[in-house]
DNA sequence: CTTCAGATGCTTTTT
DNA sequence: GCATCTGAAG
């Protein structure tokens, strides 16, 4: 990249400038030709440029001599950085004339807090006493580890039950991500759980050496570490040094762990610029706080340069008044409304149903017309507040013939046979990860909980783990599938084998365990040739294991087969999942109480002001058309104590009546005679891990 | 110790 | 409706 060197393009053409409008512009130039420009704050409201703005300025740093690869840029996502990497790339490419590919290469230290947190820990692993080779846990193996201690310690046992591993996990991850006090925590956010103080600390206590002694780290552990990582001065600087310049997406969604490791990065905020929303703030179940955009400015001194976005250039005005009287009415708000150029006649709609199947039923119609009308189905999207909310109209879509693509929810990596391909990968990569261990054991026919746990005790005590599996007596029902287990072992340790032919070998040993465990082997067959296409795109092993846990493919599709097909097809999401996204046409599912907002989130005021920005980020996602569902009847199902029934719906709350004016009433079917056919059927300097014990 | 059957209880959203 | 847990049989 020595040709973006500074002085050949110090009077380089930035028409691209012209482009944006008078905010963006500041934001994009702030400090920009300076010695090293100061803290910025851009406060960017729903469809109002911000990825655009952010691109700009990461392409105007480097028009102006700034290195790529010594930017840090941190998203929500890898899709985020993706998407960032290409807009730098293409208004790079214009100005510098570099060839394709040659900027995104360029910058290396793009991607999620937590991506970027463990290729950190791995960079300076020994420096604190960890080693490199640690690999990482998703949430479910988590959860696993936390039930194996929590049995171990005996609280499984206790008179009146227990919190369940999930609950274990989610108070455990809040309070190191939130760096808030455990009884405080459970005050406030578990108060059921209350009663548990004592035992959940040990629980905890018990599960951070776990991990040390496995060497495996979660996803929490990869903030933690590196925030405690820079609170040795020495490497703090080191890190501090790798960086000129720091811009952080999605501001509105870091949690107080985040925001305390980019200051240490940057206790100036020299060449710091961090953009985000306040009103898109969703994710604070993940411990996210607000009070990170809001007490930015006056972290340093001078204050950050706050820079505001309030027009948008996504949605017609109707829209956009729409969404601005639901956000209105929030208790708390910081931004201003925003406001849009792009006239239209027509307002969103406000469908008003029967029941669960009509509202499939006009969808699916709806979409179908849109399409006719010239809107394909890539421009369409349908959002829910729950993965599972979307259930019917898959099956509607299926029946229909009408492709789709799914994002949020459960994942392809979480179905159990993929989970038991990988952890083999895992348990070679990593033999003291007894989670993955006990995972394949068990695969086998006669191995159980006890078996498997002699098995690791064993594995455990020696320094040679290969060796040491192949000196364990064969369990006798195990037979053939023993043996070849431990050949399997051998050659894989061995790296022998290249990547991604390792898969292969592993599938080999795997597939008769596949076909005589589940019903619909065939199906799950063909998951794990997918998944040997998939890891195909990676260059090793660890590399493999690595990126796919902290960035899983986020999509599913109702065809098994290549992922993302050349042809058209509607996405369906979660709202979460559909951050920063745009269609030209949305429908929302189920905007009635009980859903959105959710039963479960109308606890507290904070909890219900999540679920209204909740329905914002859901409408301004529209850029022409916008259809809210208003089922009048809706099944529930999985509620606790009373089981399965109808519910009589409300309209959601967000939107009283006094609002409805800014909509169209649309009642489906509408009165007139329906065709039949459109009826729906159905060298230790610090010693980190000290300092994690010590916490509890 | 494993395995299977029946009982029990519990749910959002994601890195 | 599902996953998880418990208890009894093999």
């Amino acid at each position: 990249m020595a040709m973006l060197s500074s002085d050949r393009f110090a009077a380089a053409d930035t028409t691209y400038l012209d482009a944006l409008n008078a905010n963006q512009r500041r934001a994009v130039v702030h400090g920009v030709g300076g010695s090293a420009p100061g803290p910025l704050l851009v406060i960017a409201g729903a469809g109002s440029g911000k990825t655009n703005t952010l691109a700009h300025r990461v392409a105007h740093l480097m028009v102006n001599g700034a290195d790529p690869r010594r930017m840090l840029l941190l998203t929500f996502s890898r899709r985020a950085a993706t998407e960032m990497s290409r807009r730098v790339e293409r208004i790079a490419a214009r100005v510098l004339g570099v060839g394709s590919g040659a900027v995104t290469d360029a910058l290396t230290w793009a991607g999620t807090f937590h991506g970027i947190g463990a290729r950190l820990l791995r960079e300076y692993a020994h420096q604190i006493g960890l080693d490199p080779a640690f690999t990482i846990h998703d949430r479910e193996d988590a959860a696993d580890l936390m039930n194996l201690v929590r049995h171990e310690l005996r609280l499984s046992e206790t008179a009146s039950r227990f919190p369940t591993k999930g609950t274990c996990l989610s108070i455990y991850s809040r309070v190191v991500n939130a760096q808030a006090d455990l009884d405080e925590m459970l005050e406030k956010t578990f108060p059921w759980c209350a009663m548990w103080g004592a035992e959940l600390r040990s629980l905890f206590g018990a599960y951070v050496a776990a991990k040390q002694a496995q060497n495996v780290l979660d996803y929490d552990d990869l903030l933690l570490y590196w925030g405690a990582m820079m609170d040795e001065p020495a490497i703090a600087l080191a890190v501090s040094d790798m960086f000129d310049h720091i811009l952080v997406d999605e501001y509105q969604d870091t949690n107080r762990l985040q925001s305390a490791i980019l200051l240490a990065i940057r206790p100036s905020g020299q060449g710091l610029t961090v953009v985000g929303d306040d009103a898109q703030s969703i994710y604070s179940f993940r411990a996210a706080t607000v009070r990170n955009i809001l007490d930015f400015p006056a972290s340093f001194s001078p204050n950050a340069e706050i820079v505001t976005l309030d027009r948008n250039y996504r949605s017609t005005q109707p829209i956009l008044a729409a969404a601005n009287a639901v956000i209105e009415k929030a208790t708390e708000r910081f931004t201003k409304n925003l406001w849009s150029e792009r006239k239209s006649e027509a307002k969103p709609q406000l469908v008003t149903v029967k029941d669960g199947s009509d509202q499939v039923g006009y969808i699916a119609t709806s979409i179908l017309e849109a399409r006719e009308a010239g809107t394909p189905l890539m421009e369409q999207a349908v959002l829910f507040r729950t993965s599972s909310h979307s259930g019917p109209l898959e099956i509607e879509l299926t029946r229909r013939n009408i492709p789709f693509v799914k994002f949020g929810g459960l994942k392809f990596l979480d179905a159990a046979h993929i989970k038991d391909m990988l952890s083999v990968l895992r348990w070679v990569e990593n033999p003291r990860d007894r989670v993955a261990g006990f995972r394949v054991l068990q695969l086998m026919p006669g191995i159980g909980p006890g078996t498997a746990g002699r098995i690791l005790d064993a594995l455990d005590t020696s320094s040679d783990p290969v060796w040491a599996l192949s000196e364990v007596p064969a369990p006798a029902r195990a037979g053939q599938h023993w043996t070849d287990l431990v050949t399997l072992f051998g050659r894989l340790s061995g790296r022998n084998i290249s990547w991604p032919l390792e898969l292969s070998y592993v599938r080999q040993w795997h597939e008769p365990l596949l076909e005589a465990g589940y019903e619909d082997a065939h199906i799950r067959t063909a998951d794990i040739i997918q998944l040997e296409q998939i890891a195909s795109g990676y260059p090793s092993r660890d590399r493999f294991l690595t990126e796919l846990t902290l960035d899983p493919p986020d999509a599913t599709s109702d065809q098994p087969g290549v992922p993302l097909r050349d042809e058209d097809y509607l996405i369906l999401s979660t709202i979460h999942s559909a951050k920063g996204q745009e269609w030209k046409s949305v429908h929302v599912l189920n905007v009635v109480d009980g859903c959105i907002p959710s039963d479960l989130g109308a606890g507290t005021t904070e909890e219900l002001e999540e679920e209204r920005r909740l329905l914002y980020v859901a409408m301004t996602r529209a850029k022409d058309e916008l259809h809210l569902l208003v089922p009048q009847k809706f099944y529930v199902t999985q509620q606790s104590r009373y089981g399965d029934r109808h519910l009589y719906a409300q309209r959601t709350r967000f939107i009283p009546r006094a609002m409805t004016h800014l909509f169209d009433d649309v009642l489906w079917p509408p009165v007139t005679p329906v065709r039949s056919d459109l009826l729906p059927s159905q060298p230790t300097r610090v010693d980190v891990a000290a300092k994690m014990r010590s916490m509890w």
